[in-house]
RNA sequence: GUCCUCGUCGUCUAGAGGCCCAGGACAGAGGCCUUUCACGCCUCCGACGCGAGUUCGAAUCUCGCCGAGGACACCA
């Protein structure tokens, strides 16, 4: 039996993290097993999607490198099909209609309020048998009275729960729209899934999906409820796949491998590459306790991810940071070298962009802390010797640098740092940046020069102010 | 309120009766490396929710308690 798996989201607008978990896990599923993974959408409350909103799951999931099997179903664009389905449990006397009114129930629950049992339909027209020409109403399930629903959680393990404690659910509303329940299953079967990997809050559900899996003379499909994930605080904005991609400057892969630590594990294993991802999950190893979203983590993985990325892959993430920054870069050698040298250091995409903005743009102002610390009356002349000896030298490169530095030092009898931390003041804006020869190195032999006589003229400036 | 599920360091987790006076990772503390800032490396801190059983032996099995999350919508 190929394995096919779905993931089923509904139009809301931004793609939720523990949904994006859900997808991965799906996908990861699928290709480890060698099977499909299918998208469906889940839009049949006519209210709320918009096509804006079904463009930010497709943009999402192929950002995080999730690609689908075959065409998109729209649950929107089957509601005749869940119609047929829910006339046929209606004339085997699987279903039945109902016209209880939506104030009608509420006023019943709030009268059994504190009584056990309070929140099932109390069954007033479970055996009225009504036509279809009863006026305004839903279809019910017929839910069996007695006995035990029960079935073995790919992930949780055997779960029970009583038929007396299950409801008589809306297969379709009123307005002729199926309910998700409904809906879920006729899908789910349409698309021959054989495994449904999910969020455990739909542990309850799937009691009522499985007795409609049976109604219809089917074998459901093997469920397996994945943990939640807990403390994604709103006030931190939205907990979205695209708030956390622009406020951490995440990669996809640091995303999905933290994603995927959340609730999985293999042994001790922390970082994985998308193929080691797919060789190494499935669905035993996933958690049954929630676990809790922690940012620290999330931080190390991508740094991590970061790390091990190619210079290539690295660029495409990181141009369009540099655009909204306002600096224009292109692919090329000289893009991949300053991103090997970056890669090592930085924390996320935004430290590599914002860390590399002295190779583009001459710095604007001098830090006054490193100014303080490393500026004093020698600073000028040194600065200008230094300039001088580049301006000298007809090459290029790490040799040429490191005479031109030697050439200063040596005669004064310095320290290294003596003068590496005025350069960097004066190339960069701050007494920090990467070593110093590359720091020269990657803003150019003229650009230097310029940076290094204009922060000596500064230098001379402060002096005679103090 | 009813029902369902879960419970190992602050956090993510390893652990499927002896390998565990519990291992790894993040965070925290300290140190090394070093021309700066980072990276990296090393050390330390730190947990089996509680109580009964079962067993020669329990983090691992059973029960109770407590705690956490979820479902109870003509939302998905």
């Amino acid at each position: 039996m190929t394995v096919r798996v779905r993931f089923a989201p509904s139009p809301t607008g931004f793609m939720h993290l523990g949904n994006a978990r859900t997808a991965l896990f799906n996908w990861l599923f699928a290709r480890h097993h060698g099977g499909e993974f299918v998208l469906r959408i889940e839009d049949t409350d006519r209210t709320r999607h918009t096509e804006a909103a079904v463009q930010v799951i497709y943009d999402t999931l192929k950002w995080m490198g999730l690609d689908w099997d075959g065409p998109v179903l729209r649950q929107s664009e089957r509601i005749d099909i869940y119609h047929q389905v829910a006339e046929k449990l209606i004339a085997e006397g699987k279903a039945y209609r109902c016209v209880c009114t939506k104030e009608e129930l509420e006023a019943k629950k709030a009268a059994m309020k504190d009584t056990a049992h309070h929140a099932c339909y109390d069954g007033t027209c479970r055996d009225k048998n009504l036509g279809p020409d009863c006026g305004p109403h839903v279809v019910r399930f017929r839910m069996p009275k007695e006995g035990v629903s029960m079935f073995d959680d790919m992930v949780q393990g055997h779960i029970e729960k009583n038929y007396a404690d299950l409801d008589d659910f809306i297969m379709v509303r009123t307005d002729g729209m199926p309910t998700y329940q409904f809906a879920v299953v006729v899908d789910d079967l349409a698309l021959k899934i054989t495994h449904v990997i999910r969020g455990c809050d739909h542990i309850d559900n799937t009691h009522d999906q499985i007795a409609l899996y049976k109604a219809l003379g089917a074998e459901p499909p093997k469920f397996g409820h994945a943990p939640r994930i807990l403390g994604l605080s709103k006030r931190k904005g939205s907990p979205s796949v695209e708030y956390y991609r622009e406020a951490f400057g995440l990669l996809p892969q640091g995303l999905n491998n933290y994603i995927a630590r959340l609730g999985w594990s293999h042994g001790d294993d922390e970082i994985f590459t998308m193929d080691e991802l797919v060789k190494a999950f499935d669905i035993t190893g996933v958690n049954q306790a929630n676990g809790n979203f922690d940012e620290d983590k999330l931080k190390w993985v991508n740094e991590q991810q970061i790390h091990i990325t190619s210079a290539d892959v690295l660029a495409d993430h990181v141009i369009p940071i540099f655009a909204s920054r306002g600096v224009n870069v292109e692919k090329g050698e000289f893009l991949n070298k300053l991103l090997e040298m970056m890669r090592e250091r930085a924390h996320n995409l935004n430290e590599i962009v914002d860390q590399s903005m002295f190779v583009f743009k001459a710095p604007e102002s001098y830090d006054e802390k490193s100014v303080k610390k490393n500026f004093n009356a020698d600073t000028e002349n040194l600065l200008n010797e230094f300039a001088d000896k580049l301006e000298a030298s007809s090459t290029w490169d790490n040799d040429s640098i490191d005479k031109a530095i030697k050439d200063v030092i040596e005669p004064r009898e310095l320290k290294l740092g003596k003068l590496a931390q005025p350069i960097r003041i004066a190339l960069v804006g701050i007494a920090q940046s990467p070593g110093i020869h590359e720091t020269i190195w990657f803003v150019g032999k003229d650009e230097c020069i310029r940076r290094l006589r204009a922060a000596a003229k500064y230098a001379a400036s402060i002096q005679a102010q103090a």
